[in-house]
DNA sequence: CCTACCGATCGGTAGG
DNA sequence: CCTACCGATCGGTAGG
């Protein structure tokens, strides 16, 4: 009675259940950046997209798949914003410029899912986390040529793994303290980064 | 009766009262870095002293007490390793070694309660951040310093706030996949760091 | 610090 | 996708 809703004749096509999925999914993820994933309840999500309570448990079968299923989500944005970022870009340090950006895009100003990936990741169970872990390993797996070429081009020291979790690190955590409204643009934060982290005479130290 | 406790004769001296806080917080610390702050009930915190459910209410009077409660124990803690660990330790490379590898095992050896202010920022409520923040301050004053002498000795480029941030980023973010029993030691992890950062000919470039 | 408890809320389900 | 609801659990409190 308090609600009110469209009472359009109900026609369930599989488009339309796609639609709303998408839409929990969008809602799901807002409220688990915003709050965090044990903050967020059912009830806040299926409000946000003008649902009852129990109606989402229709498209997810708990809240463990829909934090699984944004995130992969999340992951998947991110891949596809990756390639478009380095398409055509020639040269070992522009593309990691180009790799930075598009990271620091799309964890900062592009308000998807992938934040998500990165607070919750605790939250995961491991079923679900395998899940997971399948697509993130394609998305580093583009950096990681690309680290290997600037060693190649003599700018980075080494690209094995502390190092590279430390590069990422330097970048996820940017979540924990930028503000769009802030005195530095995502620009000046890559530009920063690539200037920390390249080295032109790498191959001459030790 | 399910429950063993020693009867002793009830002398709840000040001393006491200042022990069962102190292991509050430790338990607190510990299951804030296991679960997360959220997963983590009060009556979870209770049984890990053997308390009752509503007996933590004496010493604190929140569960948001307890948590700031906790992060400010873990930044003390924090303080003090890195005074001695900077103790007596000259020039601008080997302070900086020194504050890393003193950072490193903060978060990832000492299971102080220092993660949770990592983890849990988000959780706290603006009034107990204010005073954690007086804290942390304190403890940044010092990085800040010893970034300033290695730009002046030329090893480092820029010691601007994002520079000190995107740093501490990288070494925050150990908490996520740093393990014990993994194939890199807290010491591998700084050396790679250092190297990763410094940058001998920093002038020479731009 | 315990006992006993409250009001609120949560994830999830049955049945339509 | 809604209605109506359940069992469990949670932070916190009164009174001792």
């Amino acid at each position: 009675m308090a609600v009110a809703r469209t009472k359009t004749k109900a026609r369930a096509s599989t488009a339309d259940e796609g639609n709303r999925r998408a839409e929990l999914i969008r809602a799901a993820g807002k409220l688990f950046v915003e709050k965090g994933f044990d903050a967020t309840t059912i009830r806040d999500i299926a409000d946000a997209v003008g649902m009852r309570s129990g109606s989402p448990f229709y498209h997810f079968k708990s809240k463990q798949d829909m934090l699984k299923s944004v995130m992969i989500e999340g992951l998947q944005a991110a891949l596809t914003a990756q390639q478009a970022a380095i398409a055509g870009v020639r040269g070992a340090e522009a593309r990691f410029r180009a790799l930075i950006k598009s990271h620091l895009r799309i964890i900062l100003e592009d308000h998807t899912e992938f934040p998500v990936l990165l607070y919750e990741w605790r939250a995961l169970t491991d079923d679900s986390r395998a899940e997971v872990i399948a697509v993130k390993d394609r998305y580093e797996a583009v950096w990681q040529s690309v680290l290997k070429d600037l060693v190649k081009a003599g700018l980075l020291k080494d690209d094995g793994r502390v190092t590279r979790l430390l590069l990422f690190g330097a970048f996820n955590w940017t979540v924990q303290w930028y503000r769009p409204d802030g005195e530095f643009t995502i620009d000046d934060i890559a530009e920063r980064a690539v200037d920390l982290y390249l080295c032109p005479q790498a191959e001459g130290r030790r």
